[in-house]
DNA sequence: GCATGAAATTTCAAGCTTGAATAATTTCCG
DNA sequence: CGGAAATTATTCAAGCTTGAAATTTCATGC
């Protein structure tokens, strides 16, 4: 009668985890969101531009000699699609140029142009203002912690191949 | 000419903090967005749907005697207009009602059909799991350590009078 | 009753995002 | 060389998102 011996038991996540799990994940999204819209909203009133225009920026500012459409894409972890719309409108505001790649007709550079390069210095000098306020605050050990923590989640389940992690 | 008394010296912030805050955001967020990543595709390969509809059926499940729109928009936190093309969207595959507000001819109440709420559970089941694949691993002081921190920066700057939290 | 403003919702234009389909080019190999 | 496969980028349809404008209805004060 009593020979129940529940093989999957010891590996089981008991159901008061999977509810911690799934609270602190609740709590990091609307975090996440929280400062999100802060930035977004912030982009919008004080340099009229978006959050996807602003990322795709701080790429093309890192790499000085231009990144191709592809590179560029899977910088931000995005789609190929996605790109090309956002370049196209950087371009016609005269942020980004783009540049054939010599020895293959297929491939385009795109990078900044001074006045992009200009642009950018000012709204990432901004930027870091809005998130010095709101992260600034934790004292430092604190900081520490979320970002040891945050190592781990990103390695938790190894079972997407990440590409190359930017520094 | 010495008399430079830099009168905002004291508050400001090092450019070690802000770099710390910086580093402690992008982590942040890309730790979100990889979790984000992994529930969007995880419901449209297995539920064939998307987060927003995952999201506003959440809220239809918790109040089954169903939201206005205003209230749902709000609850989630997303513009009206938004919620409509949903809910229409949601209409259209039977998952969700939308009954008058009696005494108010503008309101509309909308919540989840039988279908919708089978479906929605369905889901949730299958999210609680996604999640606590990833947050399980995590030691419990941990994870209580994240909340608190997370807590913080929620409450870091009290600019956004923030509406009702849901518990 | 009636005007005036508030509230609830939809509509709209613009932009972001994806995954799939397409097109052009390059690379690989036989 | 010449064709199959891989790479690069664009196009496309569908859906999400926003802020603003428009619409309808309600509430208030006169």
């Amino acid at each position: 009668m009593s020979s129940k011996t529940s093989p999957s038991a010891a590996r089981k996540a008991g159901p008061e985890q999977v509810k911690q799990s799934l609270r602190v994940w609740l709590k990091m999204l609307k975090a996440t969101k929280h400062v999100e819209a802060v930035v977004r909203e912030n982009l919008r009133v004080e340099f009229d531009t978006t959050l996807p225009r602003f990322d795709v920026m701080a790429a093309l500012y890192r790499f000085e000699e231009g990144l191709k459409m592809s590179e560029l894409s899977s910088a931000l972890r995005v789609s190929n699609g996605n790109v090309t719309g956002i370049i196209e409108r950087l371009v016609s505001d005269g942020s980004v140029l783009r540049v054939p790649v010599a020895g293959d007709k297929r491939a385009m550079l795109v990078r900044l142009t001074q006045r992009g390069r200009d642009e950018f210095a000012r709204m990432a000098a901004a930027h870091e203002l809005w998130i010095n306020e709101i992260f600034g605050s934790l004292p430092v050990d604190v900081t520490a912690g979320l970002l040891a923590t945050l190592d781990t989640i990103e390695h938790a389940q190894g079972l997407y191949s990440e590409g190359e992690h930017d520094a």
